[in-house]
Formats: C-alpha cells, structure tokens, sequence
DNA sequence: ACACGAGTGTAGCCAAGGCTACATTTCACG
DNA sequence: CGTGAAATGTAGCCTTGGCTACACTCGTGT
C-alpha cells in the first residue's frame, strides 16, 4: 500500500497528466475468465455433438466427431480421452462415444446457450450464417446473468 | 466428388430412422472459423491494452501489462515478442513497448468492437458489470457483419 | 471365408501460452 | 554517487490441442 488514499477506488491514473485519457483500473479476473470460458469451449463443443450425433443417428462415431468440428481424427480421439478423464463420456475401442448424464447435462445446456445466442443475433439483425458461424465462438462467453438477460428480451419480443 | 447426388444439400441424415431428428450438415468452417479468431484475441487484447497505457500514462511497462491481464510478467514478454514478430509493436530491453501503425489499427479496431459489444449487451439488459467481463471473450468472436448488424440495432435505439 | 478398405488407435512432433526460478538492468533515494 | 529494490529479461518446464505417419480392427462384399 502507498500511504491512505482518500479515494482508493479511483482509476489507476486518476494522477495522469491532463489531457490523458484516464485508464481504467486494473481488471485482471475479466481476462483469466476469458481463459477459463475457452478451456471450456473445447468440452462443450463435443459434448453438444456427441449428443446431436447419437440422437440422430444412434451413435457418435470418432470420424463423424471430427468431420463435424474440422479436426483430424487423432485430435478427436484426444479429445474424446479428455471428456473420459473428466466423467463426461464412456467409450470402449472401435465402439462408438457415448455421454455420461453429467456429459448429456452439459450437452443440453451448451445447446440452450447456442439457441439462445443465435436467436438474439438474427432478432438484431444479423443475417442466419453469420449468426451461427459466430455463436460458434460466442456461446462459450455467454455467462448465466447474460443469458437470463437474453432470455428476457426474446421473451419480451413474442 | 461422389456421382450426381440428386439433392446434394440436404442434411447428412435426411434418410434417418424415422422418428430421430434430422442431424445438421457438418460445418467443420464455422469451427475452424471460431479457432481462429480464438489464435486472434491474444494479439488483440494486447494491442487495445498498451495502446491503453501508452494514451494514459505515455508508456507500456510489461509489469502493468501483466498486471491488466492478469498473467505473470514472463508471459507478457513472451506475448509482447509474438507481437513484434508479427509487427504489431517495437520495443527495445528495459524501455517499454510501442506499437506499430498495423498494431494501433488492431487496437483502434480492437477497441471499438468492445465497446459495440459492450453497448448492445447493456442494451439487451445485460448488467453492465457482466456486459464488460463477458465482453472481453465475446468481442474476438464478432464478424464484420454481426458487428455492422450492431451497429445498426443501436442506431435505431438512439 | 477371407481380403481389403474404411474406421480407429497410437506414437511422436510442433506451437502457443501458461508457469517458476533465476539473472540482469534501471533508477530513485540516502 | 553508489546501492538495493523493482522492473525486466531469460531459461526451462508443463499442458493443450493441433498435425502426420503408421499400426491395427472390423465388417462388408465377393
């Protein structure tokens, strides 16, 4: 600390000399939850496929996997050993993936979040595929708050 | 390609079990889309922050970079060398950090989509603290068409 | 019944982006 | 004007998530 403040909550360059922009405090946890929403993202990508995949068509193949998200199969393969190593999926050699029910509840709701994020963007005028290409990146930064806020204005707008 | 498909855009699994849903044509690009802009937002979250510091404080210190996103010195040193490889920024031992023109159009760019994002997601009803933290993760993901789609919304707002 | 092609697994490489530990340089202050 | 603390640089490690190359299985079709 730097002796007492009198108004500790001031922007970092409240001091700058004038005619400088003032620069907003420091706000690191913005960005290492910005990390952490990316770490995520790779989860509930295949997660949510995985989950498409069976409903579709009774399983969730390792090339099928891979063809979807635009990876080679080994990377899926990898992939799909991660969700095991944190209980998401089952899968036994030369069998098919498939979903534990905590892999199907993050299925269901990165889902919910990608919907929800797509139809807020063509309601505000963003035109179908641009709005699904970058919901694709979007969702996993949507937090709860936002997304209840989304929530709101579908509804609001019938 | 396979023969003459007579209808080669339908869906993959238009000829599914009756009763199961359709499963979505693969679109490995809207991935490899969203990977990309993810290889991105490194390069712009550095650039819109020392072009941050250098408006407030004449300067871009490594320490202040860390500090702002959050990660050890070591890694901004690293971030700021990726940086000039790229010729984003110059910067000689012990003296700061400076970008290049390319690298202050990245940040004016950078800087503005953030602020787009932030107005329509505080527009939508989003509270303003999650709009910024949210933000920071969403705005790498935001084409040049949702970003004009945008725009436009918060035209009509006034 | 088996051979061969498609699907899957495995090994090993790479780059990116975190980290800790330690070395070096600056510069403000006594 | 010298020195020590803070800032910066460097080395080296780890994990993640891509990739290619190659080995193995499965099951389909003759």
């Amino acid at each position: 600390m730097i002796g007492q403040d009198p108004a500790p909550e001031l922007p970092v360059a409240a001091h700058a000399d004038r005619g400088r922009p003032a620069l907003p405090a420091p706000r690191p946890d913005r960005h290492e939850r910005a990390r952490h929403a990316q770490a995520q993202a790779l989860l509930e990508d295949y997660t949510e496929l995985i989950d498409d995949l069976i409903a579709a068509t009774g399983e969730a193949r390792i090339t099928d996997i891979a063809a979807h998200l635009g990876v080679t199969h080994p990377t899926a393969t990898k992939a799909v050993a991660r969700l095991r190593r944190e209980g998401l999926a089952q899968s036994r050699p030369y069998r098919g993936v498939f979903l534990t029910d905590s892999g199907q509840r993050m299925a269901a709701r990165a889902r919910a979040r990608h919907r929800t994020v797509v139809d807020v963007l063509v309601a505000l005028g963003v035109p179908v595929e641009a709005a699904e290409s970058d919901a694709e990146g979007i969702e996993h930064h949507v937090s709860d708050s936002t997304l209840a806020a989304f929530a709101r204005f579908l509804d609001r707008r019938g």
